[in-house]
DNA sequence: TATGAATGAGATTTCATTCAT
DNA sequence: AATGAATGAAATCTCATTCAT
């Protein structure tokens, strides 16, 4: 009797069916092709006929697994979604020790990794926003989830003028904004170049030093 | 040869240049509209249809006074660059002193007015950016341009590790980041909130207070 | 100051603008390649590119006018309904005279007409209820109409076992089925054979002539 | 040569007995299926989808047993054809008398167990003609030699301009009509209703009661 | 014998741009 | 100077049929 392990993965294709083996490798083909398309085009210039050739599959195949464009992409900001909820969760409390900056720079080397991941599709994404359809929406949701959690968790001292959740929100933009310019080449700096700067950086504005 | 104002527009006259003036009008609601509509949708997802009807005009005269879309929108951007030209020709000399505060808070101001007019564009630039077409360019330029300038005016003391131009840019970032959240209503917070901040921040990170 | 009569004509494109002559006749154009591309070949075979093509027009055009094939064909459908009702309404009362029979004949002679006018159509429309969808719905309620308007008017005389309701709908199907069969050319019969016929077994099944 | 009678299933035997067994099965279920699909959607907007789901079976199946969605629609026809023909040649001579009203009625039950059994087919051949198809054909002929062998068996009383083959046809086509409004629900009766007006209709136009 | 995956031809639909008035 | 109409190239999407297992 075979024991086909793949039978069950559980995934789907675009009608809701249980896919085989090839099926999900076809399916997986198809999201890593578009999320180098869209890193590369945007999503409007990104084109089916791209995607499907980057993945060697056909438009017929591509319908087969996505409803659309829209739903492909619906599915990598999925999937990144929820990569920064994790990253959030696991925010270290960052106190004015050696060790709270160290906790600090682990978790921003961590923000660095997945930026080099995924960070086509946030590129793409906040792109996206403003045209301000339907998965615009989850990425405010996931951006204010992370500034809420990153205000709990940095203990920003009370200073006049100084509102936690503005200051917080201008250190994560910070943050995202300069892997974005590190990404497209904008500007040339290494990792570690980057990683001291945004401790730096985020040392002096909270905690003045 | 009879000289028939209504059609021969291009000649002098009463009639004549009541007709050119009319033509300028025309051509500057279709440059409104269509910040507006690009500042909506982005630059790909605007229709034509879409700015021609938001200046209450048609595709004719669209075509008349623009080659394309994307010319239009090239007009748009050259105004903003030439406005971000003259700013940081204005930057002043970032000085440890009151009065090299309350001139940083000063220009941060006309930074904000800037973006005030012309967010919309320059969100739209920002995106097209990532599908890497003619436009696009001038906008690398232009941001080189103010950064280049910046660390010329901002006397970054130098401590370890801090590289002035990965600095300088970080902060700029942070700048225009937070301007487009609160702009897209992302963060709710008032002009005066958002440059106490801002100066709060760059003045920590750059004299260590 | 031109008179152009054209321009309050009322009809609209797809988009619900007002149209000009020209767009009218362009629209109208479309209808009646549509009726003829319906007839010949239903609603599912008729491809959008043989009705531009009997129309002497293009893609783009056609979806100027109209925001699909179904839009088209509902359009089609609503002229016929129309004219079903003016002639429901104008049903003689039919009593047992001979200027009862001749009324019947005018009336008959009067469907006979708008059959070979819209017959393709109604045919069409009489197909596509299989599939139950949109344009169907009015079907029923126009064919609803049609058999209570003649059970009102059409006086059958009360026989054992003989529902009004279905022995009305007996002769109007037959009428509409004979000249169905007449139309596709599967009997030959003239005008004045049909209707001869028609009035005859409706005479006898009503009256017992 | 290996006699491996799982995959020689064209060889006889009890396992390679089974399978065929098997096939017959799959192939009666995929056929059953069609019938009910046909019906509901008609047979452009069925979708071999619907009918291999309907079956519980797999296109790859579908295509082993028919070569297309038409072939598999003529073979259900074919039945149909068949089935009409037998009808027509057990039609009884229909004469004046009381035993001729039952032997009719008789006769118009079986045609009613016929439309109740195949309606939903009869219904979609009669859709296809429209489109002038390979299938239609046959359905020409199986009409034409019904109304040719009525005419032969109901003695229409020679009256003035009725003419025979005409009247007959316009009983039949009510007789089909008729059963077509009471399958789509169009009109609600219920079969001896049915077949009371029709004998009653049919009497009064034949013989003039 | 059965199946899910894959295909591509062909259909629909969009929209920047040109045309005629 | 202005306009609505028209266009067609290019995009999206569908689905009957074939393929590989």
């Amino acid at each position: 009797m075979v024991h086909d392990v793949a039978v069950d993965a559980g995934l789907a294709g675009s009608d809701g069916r249980r896919l085989r083996a090839r099926g999900h490798r076809t399916r997986a083909r198809l999201l890593t092709a578009g999320s180098a398309v869209f890193a590369e085009k945007g999503l409007h210039a990104a084109r089916v006929d791209d995607i499907v050739r980057a993945a060697h599959s056909s438009h017929g195949t591509f319908y087969l697994y996505f409803g659309s464009k829209e739903h492909l992409f619906d599915e990598l900001i999925g999937d990144v979604v929820g990569e920064i909820a994790t990253l959030v969760n696991d925010m270290p409390t960052v106190s004015d020790t050696v060790r709270g900056r160290a906790a600090l720079r682990d978790w921003l080397d961590r923000f660095a990794d997945l930026y080099e991941r995924s960070g086509g599709v946030i590129r793409t994404w906040t792109e996206s926003e403003l045209s301000g359809e339907g998965a615009g929406r989850r990425g405010d949701d996931a951006l204010g989830g992370l500034v809420t959690a990153l205000m709990h968790r940095v203990r920003i001292p009370k200073r006049s003028g100084l509102d936690p959740a503005v200051a917080t929100l201008a250190l994560i933009t910070m943050c995202e904004r300069f892997h974005y310019y590190a990404a497209t080449q904008q500007v040339r700096a290494t990792r570690e170049e980057i990683l001291d700067t945004l401790v730096e950086i985020a040392d002096a504005a909270i905690f003045g030093h």
